[in-house]
RNA sequence: GGGGGCGUAGUUCAGUUUGGUUAGAACGCCUGCCUGUCACGCAGGAGGUCGCCGGUUCGAGUCCGGUCGCUCCCGCCA
């Protein structure tokens, strides 16, 4: 039978005592970390969230409770009323912050027992991450969870802190909405009073809080759950966190602006790091051609080059035929590392093949010349040329690889980012930011054979682009931004459209007609033409953000109950079976197939 | 939908290449001893459906087929 609380209550936390407090009377309370029993005395190192103090049990002080000590083990939680004494001097410990005391116990309460737990709550003790899911509430307790929530929990504060003090309006949006036809697949929920129908958990606020600018809040935030049925990934959880925000009568300047004081006081006060503002900015099209891909990892050089015009008439058929077909040909010049072995360009080679690279072709530039398969097929010219366009000198290698544009930007993109991993040169310590604007309005997909928003139907094209909609519509370019740190995306926005008939201009290029447009966004479109502000926004993914400032690998390390790459809870087993009663109650009748 | 990795004591792993006695180690756990530890120590002990199903074989942790789970990636993610 365990002891009861009654009326202890707890007087300090397990990571505040230190010699001042010595001769104190003090009450702990806490879980049990560590229990070191010497047949006389018995340690116990009492763990709470604030840290871990070391309580004694001396059967000459008080045989009664050293007895009562002797049955306790790990994880046990105990409420102690002591005496903070100091410890003598051989003995206090340095790695501990309250290694200078410990606490005499002259009363103990066994307020709960524990179960061993499956794997040690101890930093540095790996287990893998089925375990780790389906026991959470025991990998919360150690330290690194602890110390990624608690750092959640600190960003959080610091952004309602600062939007709250730059007059935005925290509001909450509905969760049960409406299906949008664009963009990624809905969760849906059944609605039972209407049988048939289905709300739509959002993708993201973004009608909402169009709709409050409408409305005339001006200044909205939220920091709000957003669901996406796709495929998981490290960085990618059905549910996640935006901190989503909207301004009216703003350009994307003052919205940018505002985004970078939101950034710079949370790395100030949460990593104590002064980052220097504005941000670096660059055009989307000049990211694809500089890095290769709409996310660039600015913390190393290793640009692309196009050679396309240089090798399209080299003699060397897989290049000119790329070319002659509309593709490219792109580099990239690795400094110094001729080294590479011929495992390692295989390995690379692989690499690439990842992104639909058919191959990787490479020159070494040696001291007696190149060494390289192709490099017969280059006339001295060609070679001078392509030295000049690369800056070729004795010691480096160059990677080439030849495709449509949108493969070889990816795959010499994603080789950039993989060299630099290869060779270091990623320091985990670094932070750079860099916003990427100006992004298409459109994308053709060949798969469905329409066009497709790149960011949102409801992005504004650039002004000096409204013409090219009737003419050229991939060229027109939209009122994006992305921001980007060390090559993750963790942010987005655009200026939105706030007039009705562009709006109806833009859904028209999208494929949707008149009378499908006031099926799906007639509430917007009715919106737009009651008085709309001029608006855009922006939204940071917030647990991406909290990733990298926590230095982890996977969202998953910092939400609390994240969901296995299936889409599952390990801990609740959700998705679960319904019974076929509350079916009925919901009008949903599962298709044969799925059933035993 | 596709490709890669992993699955062996409570936990982390070795053993699988080349099938062969009783499947090992570390940490954890249990018991006893121990009055100054903090990675406490000493002595002893328990603990395994080798993910699951099937096949090959005299014999399978090991080989083959299937399946499930976890994970990384491609597709997908406006």
């Amino acid at each position: 039978m365990n002891d009861l609380l009654g009326s202890m209550k707890k007087s300090c936390t397990c990571g505040e005592l230190e010699k001042k407090h010595v001769n104190k009377q003090v009450i702990l309370m806490g879980w049990v970390q560590k229990r070191r029993d010497h047949g006389g005395v018995i340690f116990i190192d009492l763990r709470d969230r604030k840290g871990i103090t070391q309580i004694v049990f001396n059967p000459e002080i008080n045989k009664k409770i050293h007895t009562k000590a002797q049955s306790i083990r790990n994880e046990y939680v105990l409420g102690v009323i002591g005496k903070v004494v100091q410890r003598p001097d051989n003995m206090i410990n340095s790695n501990m912050a309250t290694g200078d005391i410990e606490v005499l116990v002259n009363e103990l309460k066994i307020l709960n027992t524990a179960e061993t737990p499956v794997f040690q709550i101890e930093k540095n003790v790996e287990t893998s991450e089925s375990v780790r899911l389906k026991y959470r509430h025991l990998d919360l307790r150690r330290p690194r969870l602890q110390k990624n929530i608690l750092t959640r929990h600190k960003v959080s504060m610091v952004v309602r802190d600062y939007l709250n003090k730059n007059g935005f309006v925290d509001i909450e949006t509905p969760f049960l909405t409406k299906s949008t036809p664009e963009g990624a697949r809905d969760y849906l929920v059944p609605s039972r009073i209407n049988q048939g129908a289905f709300y739509a958990l959002p993708q993201s606020p973004q009608l909402f809080k169009q709709l409050l600018m409408i409305s005339g809040f001006e200044k909205y935030y939220q920091i709000v759950r957003c669901f996406r049925d796709e495929d998981l990934r490290a960085d990618r959880q059905p549910e996640f966190t935006q901190i989503d925000m909207e301004m009216s009568f703003v350009n994307e300047d003052e919205i940018i602006e505002i985004a970078e004081g939101l950034i710079k006081q949370i790395f100030k006060k949460v990593l104590d790091i002064n980052l220097e503002l504005p941000f670096k900015r660059i055009t989307y099209d000049e990211s694809i051609a500089r890095f290769g891909l709409d996310r660039p990892d600015m913390r190393f050089a290793l640009e692309l080059c196009d050679v396309s015009n240089i090798v399209k008439d080299a003699g060397l058929n897989v290049f000119s035929n790329v070319v002659k077909k509309g593709g490219i040909v792109k580099a990239i010049n690795v400094k110094g590392h001729s080294t590479f072995t011929r495992k390692e360009i295989d390995e690379f080679t692989e690499f690439v093949s990842i992104y639909k690279a058919k191959g990787l072709a490479w020159i070494k530039v040696k001291q007696d010349g190149w060494q390289a398969p192709i490099a017969k097929f280059f006339t001295d010219e060609k070679k001078q040329a392509l030295s000049n366009c690369l800056n070729m000198e004795v010691g480096d290698i160059v990677f080439f690889v030849a495709a449509s544009a949108q493969i070889a930007n990816e795959a010499l993109g994603q080789l950039r980012n993989q060299l630099a991993r290869h060779l270091n040169l990623v320091n985990k310590n670094v932070y750079k930011f860099v916003w990427v604007t100006h992004f298409p309005l459109l994308e053709y997909d060949k798969v469905e054979k329409r066009y497709q928003a790149f960011h949102h139907p409801f992005t504004s094209p650039l002004e000096e682009d409204l013409e090219k909609l009737e003419t050229a519509l991939l060229e027109v370019k939209a009122k994006t931004y992305d921001i980007v740190l060390n090559g993750t995306e963790i942010g987005g926005g655009s200026i939105r459209i706030h007039s009705k008939g562009l709006q109806e201009k833009v859904l028209n290029a999208l494929g949707i007609d008149k009378q499908e447009a006031q099926n799906k966004f007639g509430f917007l479109l009715d919106a737009l033409s009651s008085g709309a502000p001029p608006h855009g926004g922006i939204a940071f993914g917030f647990d991406r953000l909290v990733m990298l400032l926590c230095q982890e690998d996977s969202i998953r390390d910092v939400i609390a109950f994240p969901k296995t790459q299936k889409a599952a809870c390990s801990l609740t087993d959700a998705p679960s079976k319904i019974s076929s009663r509350k079916l009925q109650e919901l009008g949903i009748k599962v298709s044969e197939l799925l059933e035993e």
